[in-house]
DNA sequence: TTATTTTTGACTTTCTTTGACTTTGACTTT
DNA sequence: AAAGTCAAAGTCAAAGAAAGTCAAAAATAA
């Protein structure tokens, strides 16, 4: 898939020169024969505040987009999620947050698959749909109070 | 009938590829000559995470549905603990099997935590009364697959 | 028969791709 | 300096591609 293709073009890039980057879009674009919103479309979809990333970029003759990765420190980071998750949160944007805490290693990777677990779908499947985003929301914060100091 | 032909087919593959698939649901649809929806019936209603089975997916373009097997070695202990906690489970009782698996090194005393944390009453206190024990039952249990190799 | 499991298909939701149109910035010309 | 030109990036909505859901009908099991 194109969208893919792309994420993993950028995170290379990213890798290579220490979590900061500026591209011009319509030059990629060019390079990779698809159309310079699709480029916006990765961006904007992948590389979410939510995920960890800075984007900021320049219009005009000589225009580009900078992403940057921004690491947090520890306090810093369980606070800004918790704040972030606020009364409801979905399965995917949860899973996300824990890519992005597990990505700073804010927990182990079998940290990260024990909390998956609580917080999927199936496993809160006998609430009525309406109330397992607020459930979710609540577990994943006591979680996160559980990690704090 | 369709659904165990459908069944073995999945199981066969995820024999050849050593527990963990992707398929393509249209596309193996389309091989059976069956609906697309026949595939999620099989996957819901025989390779659920009762069975030791976890399942992901995506929608859109380059969707696909993943479904990994959770192969049960020597994990029998927490299979024992998987059985003992039934359909519901209050939070003392809780608490006694997961000092238990802490002593017995199952989970490090920082997953305690967490498992503490998202089973407490305090993290579903949203859920009426009447049905804590049960989600608390359910989280539980797929915490404990989560954990299982 | 009655209850449970399967099968199907219409409809929904989520994610991707594309392209037309807008806004912005740098440079050039008046 | 103001206006004009052109090269970017931004926005948005439509179309396309997949998987999810649900309930009715059909088949099987009890």
């Amino acid at each position: 898939m194109l969208a893919d293709q792309i994420a993993r073009m950028i995170e290379e890039m990213l890798e290579e020169s220490g979590g900061s980057l500026e591209l011009r879009r319509n030059e990629m674009a060019g390079r990779l024969g698809c159309v310079p919103s699709q480029i916006s479309y990765v961006i904007t979809s992948r590389f979410t505040p939510e995920r960890g990333y800075m984007i900021e970029s320049r219009r005009g003759g000589g225009g580009h987009i900078r992403i940057v990765r921004k690491q947090m420190h520890r306090d810093e980071y369980l606070m800004h999620f918790f704040a972030a998750i606020g009364n409801e949160i979905g399965e995917n944007e949860a899973l996300a947050y824990l890519r992005n805490l597990a990505d700073n290693e804010l927990v182990s990777a079998r940290e990260a698959k024990i909390i998956a677990a609580s917080l999927s779908g199936a496993a809160l499947q006998n609430i009525a749909p309406e109330g397992r985003a607020t459930v979710r929301a609540m577990i994943f914060k006591h979680i996160l109070l559980s990690l704090m100091h």
